[in-house]
DNA sequence: CTTCTATTTTGATAGGTGTCAAATTAGAAG
DNA sequence: CTTCTAATTTGACACCTATCAAAATAGAAG
């Protein structure tokens, strides 16, 4: 109920954007992702998140980083969980973000050269 | 004078997303681009031109695949342009755009999981 | 139950963005 | 020079978005 995109529909999974044109569902599921990134505050977050140890971090974590409110940085967590890119959980007072590596696998693949096939069969 | 973005800065090359956290100004030059590809629009021009023949293709080509007006074909173009991920030629009468596929492997590289260093020494 | 802390939601506002029609530039061809 | 085609630029408008302050929710602790 809480995200917009199915984080298990992959049927765009991996065909680079330089092999053949996108169709237009493929470019709408993709682009609403990358748009979650065409965010400075929303990328250093996603990173923060992902270099953080544990793979996790809860909000007190990150705001710290800008000089930004907090309903701020929760809105832009909420975009970036809305997009499929990271995931949300609560542990007592705190709730815990962590990314999901699969989809920003299949987001670099989209932007590679080439079907590399160097390990993912 | 065309482009916003300097193609020949490459400071943030290739360092993926998930091993450190992004500084301020890598987070604004990278959300920069990843903003241009936010648009389904867009991202299916960037498919288009770089899977044409001959790796380029001109308005005339690319109009024919959407119901939009020519004006705003022309401003996304110009939106990918000045994001550094294409470059344009005029030549006679058209004017033929191509990707920039060392900028495209970039972002894939901020997305990937890990430096592959699997073919580009 | 009350209070305290962590986080989100709501409401409001300034600024950004996608789109089109109309006007403009750039080159090719008579 | 005039005309024709290709593409961009300008101007306008509806919609979206980033931000904050204030209010609301969720759990922990007393």
């Amino acid at each position: 109920m809480s995200n917009h995109l199915d984080p298990g529909s992959e049927r765009w999974c991996c065909s680079p954007v330089t092999g053949e044109p996108l169709s237009a569902e493929q470019a709408g599921e993709l682009s609403a992702m990358f748009k979650a990134l065409g965010d400075p505050v929303r990328l250093r977050l996603l990173s923060l998140v992902a270099a953080h140890a544990g793979g996790e971090a809860c909000v007190c974590d990150l705001a710290g980083a800008f000089e930004l409110s907090g309903p701020t940085i929760s809105h832009h967590l909420r975009v970036l969980r809305q997009a499929g890119l990271i995931d949300s959980e609560r542990r007592g007072t705190w709730i815990f973000y962590s990314v999901r590596p699969q989809v920003l696998r299949q987001l670099s693949a989209v932007l590679g050269p080439a079907p590399a096939a160097h390990g993912t069969p």
